[in-house]
DNA sequence: CCACGTCATGGTAGCGCTACCATTTTCCCT
DNA sequence: AGGGAAAATGGTAGCGCTACCATGACGTGG
């Protein structure tokens, strides 16, 4: 029989709070405590026990912690893509605001389905995260109980709305699909299309906006607009364009469902001669920053995704704070930027 | 409705495998093996237990799990940029091979910072992570020393090079460097510039190669170079080939560091009447599918980033399997991709 | 001088799960 | 049939940490 006990059958040998009380020579309850709310420990004893931190080289273990306080520093984030640049902003957005924060990210991809979804929530859940930031506000009655249920604050993304689980920040789609619509009408132009690839929540919430300002100006016609489910891409907008120009010669404008697809048709119209902004109109939408450089230079509806980011987890760090901000919906809003495919 | 209240220790609502266990009439560890080694358990338990998990609705603790194996079920995965389109399609790849395993992503971004890389290798090290996946082969000696000590296994991904810490998948940027200028002496140009931003060391090996491929044509020039430290994008792109310009107005070709300064540098071509590619001709790197519909379209270097994703994926999960791969250091290549830009 | 609140610290008992055995059952052999 | 190995199942003891409560040392007011 060995007298001397092994040290711990598992784990590398790595120092524990034990060995750190130890070092320190006091409890580890004070350890823990001096780490997590260090004012509740005398200086005395605070130097001692970071001391013995730096010495050993000490980390809590966040699984036991998690464990013990039945509470993960974790944010679990939704998205339904990950190389869509709007989405990866605001993931940036929500990595700068929590990066001095002791909360780690754990980021879920949808890939735009809601079953997908559903998997993820069950399993973020699970880890009993600090709180949960998920994109859009067309989640399924699973999916939505399961947010009700989560116990943790939860904060709807890049949209707006009326009833949220919890929280919401974005801005209204309809509201860019119709402003963007309004303006090409303004500039002169009639017969415009709407081209839209993804056909997302969010970008039948632009075309709703489209064709609200196309009725109302009676220049609405269901053969301007073409839509495909396929994921949008720069070389799917070229293509979209080619149908729809196919489909309706006289096309004279188009409303693109995000900024790939406007890029697409821009280079489709530069490579067959076709003049913009004189024969044809572009807008896009998110104002990605090459809109601004293209030649010409494209018109299209700015968002803050960035912003939604920051907010989103502003608002979920406060609520863990247990203030709950008056305010639970915000409409970061959006702008039109006039350029040159739409100066005519 | 309170979303935080505090869960009470005891009984605090989940199920755990102890009423599985219960309902079932087993033992907590015939569950436990169950749902890990179903072929350990017989037919019936087998049945039963999970009968008894779907009434429940019982999800095992990640935390839990993690605290008692030592080991938790994460793969850490650090990238330089979120919104970089190059790393969003690794981290992408790395996604879609581990969705249906139990694995979940921790992701972090070092935003381009030794030191922010080493703080987050010291964070996801707590953790256990079942594996680790960083970018790049330049860490700094503490970082190197952390992914030796990781005690998991180790993908170094996006380049090539003699000594990883353990795995590699990745492409020589050096080669990828001097192909694309080759490309551009054997097309006739000779006033040839390097534009590039971020000068990461990925963009330092390309420039390298530039350089190399220059002097054996015996057309080097120093102020042929024109780089930034600042984060690549599209306008940047612009004004980087405005500098270069003025500085070298006899520039006849450009090599970018990467497709959105290309981009940018085209446009700013198309709006100064500067013929591509009679004039210029211009060079991208990494062949993004926006390079091929552009007007016209741009030679690029393309690599395959989704690729190297899913490649570090299985490895990762090979060696936790047991099996370490008897090819520890796999280049995926790169092509270069001749289109109009450079057709002269 | 004593009751009583307040502060600083510590001890104990788990959190939900799995590693490590121990035990029982089954199934071959000879 | 008997013996032994293998398969199936269970019990116990933690993993590293924190919630909860206990303790003792103070100060304060009556």
């Amino acid at each position: 029989m060995a007298l001397i006990k092994p040290r711990s059958r598992r784990g590398g040998g790595r120092p524990t709070i034990a060995d750190v009380a130890r070092k320190a020579g006091v409890g580890a309850i004070t350890v823990s405590r001096a780490l997590r709310e260090p004012e509740r420990v005398s200086q005395d004893l605070r130097r001692q026990i970071q001391a013995a931190v730096d010495e050993l080289g000490y980390v809590p273990d966040p699984n036991a912690r998690a464990l013990a306080s039945a509470r993960a520093e974790v944010f679990g984030v939704l998205v339904p893509s990950l190389t869509n640049n709007v989405f990866a902003e605001v993931v940036r957005g929500i990595y700068d605001s929590l990066s001095d924060s002791p909360f780690r990210i754990q980021l879920g991809n949808t890939h735009y389905s809601g079953l997908e979804e559903e998997r993820l929530l069950q399993v973020f859940g699970s880890q009993r995260p600090a709180a949960l930031i998920v994109a859009g506000i067309d989640q399924t009655p699973t999916s939505r109980k399961l947010l009700e249920n989560a116990g943790c604050p939860v904060v709807q993304v890049m949209e707006t709305g009326p009833d949220p689980v919890d929280m919401l920040v974005g801005f209204s789609h309809f509201d860019g699909g119709r402003t963007a619509t309004e303006h090409l009408i303004e500039a002169g132009y009639r017969r415009i299309g709407f081209i839209g690839a993804r056909m997302d929540p969010r970008s039948q919430r632009r075309l709703a906006g489209y064709r609200a300002a196309m009725e109302k100006a009676g220049l609405f016609d269901p053969r301007l607009v073409t839509t495909t489910p396929v994921l949008s891409s720069v070389p799917l907008g070229r293509e979209l364009f080619r149908d729809a120009l196919a489909k309706m010669p006289t096309l004279d404008g188009v409303f693109c469902n995000n900024d790939d697809i406007a890029l697409g048709v821009l280079f489709e119209c530069r490579r067959a001669s076709i003049d913009v902004p004189k024969t044809i109109g572009i807008v896009g939408f998110n104002d990605l920053d090459m809109m601004q450089v293209a030649f010409p230079s494209i018109t299209s509806i700015r968002t803050y995704r960035y912003e939604i980011g920051r907010r989103a987890v502003a608002m979920a760090l406060a609520a863990i704070a247990g203030d709950r901000p008056q305010q639970r919906i915000v409409d970061l809003g959006f702008e039109l930027m006039r350029r040159e495919s739409t100066a005519r």
